[in-house]
DNA sequence: TATCCCATGTAACGAGTTACATGATTCT
DNA sequence: AGAATCATGTAACTCGTTACATGGGATA
């Protein structure tokens, strides 16, 4: 039913949520240190952020007054929330992600340890290649179109082919990694 | 003096008014038909887009009545315009566009013909990689920190360590060819 | 004592997205 | 005649950014 309600940077706070319970310093912390995900650490994103997500009932948030003088305000996730995350793990990679969203690309296959298993993230592995691939025999015939140009435009052209090419080596090998680990086991 | 004043797509905007006088539906037309600089091609972004560059002088816009029944509204660079689109092309890739913005970066490149010499467009590339190479050794140390980490998230931080390297390449074919041009005159 | 870091937020603003609106022209 | 396309825009909404505000605890 949800298509995609959340932003990213909700889906990501999901995600983290999902490991351990966390306040919203304790992401901006993280944002700051993590070169995944590069979201911005402000607090007038993360904050406004884990507010929606409690009032959509996806987290709830408790003081802990235990370890500080000063209450934090901690967030966990909900069944609802799990249930988001999942199905937002297990949405294919889409064209339009991958051209527009590659962050949350990314993202949501870093996020699936624990919730998907081996052969589902093989799957959206497989998906994500069939799209590069069909991506980049579009791009093919744009260069090809393109014999007018200057030699900027066409090397910048070469730069995204060359930027997709690169993702399929990744995919494949990510998905050599995954299956040696279901044969190892 | 100005930094940067206007958005991505504004400085697209000036960028593509630089090479011919278009119309906001020729610039539409042009976004859905390109896959250069994957903008959004929706009017709700381009309208108000060449308004605000009108308002702060940076284009102008006549009513062309003179091809069609209905008059098309295009719009052409004044000299700020041309300025500022000079003075965007000249700022040198920072480690903030190349991690959050490397959209702006490329795009940039893709629109120095006829407006930088070549020797800067090499200097500009050298310090793209100056920054790749900078941000590569950050990804690296984060790598070895990430022992504990899942298969999964390893991977994810592999994606873009793959992706700079294969900028490095880019670049490093770039500028030879810029080269190559140079040389052959 | 003053200043920095922890930790939480709010307010104003700007820009992009989606959806809607309009009317003319060309195609079927 | 009706549909699609050309061509221009506006309105509502949401999100992220920047800047500001607050106040306790630690450090100089």
């Amino acid at each position: 039913m949800p298509e995609t309600l959340l932003t990213t940077l909700e889906y990501a706070l999901l995600g983290l949520l999902a490991r351990k319970v966390m306040s919203g310093y304790d992401v901006h912390r993280l944002f700051i240190q993590t070169p995944l995900a590069h979201f911005s650490s402000s607090p007038g994103s993360i904050y406004p952020a884990l507010k929606r997500l409690a009032r959509r009932g996806l987290v709830t948030d408790t003081l802990d007054r235990s370890t500080e003088a000063r209450p934090r305000r901690v967030y966990s996730l909900t069944e609802a929330g799990s249930a988001a995350l999942d199905a937002w793990l297990r949405q294919p990679v889409t064209r339009e992600e991958l051209v527009r969203n590659q962050q949350a690309m990314i993202l949501r296959f870093s996020l699936v340890e624990g919730r998907l298993a081996p052969e589902e993230v093989i799957a959206y592995l497989e998906g994500y290649r069939r799209e590069v691939v069909s991506y980049l025999a579009e791009l093919g015939t744009a260069r090809d179109r393109m014999a007018g140009s200057s030699l900027y435009e066409r090397l910048a052209l070469e730069h995204g082919i060359q930027a997709y090419e690169g993702q399929i080596r990744w995919i494949d090998r990510a998905i050599s990694q995954i299956g040696e680990r279901l044969g190892g086991e």
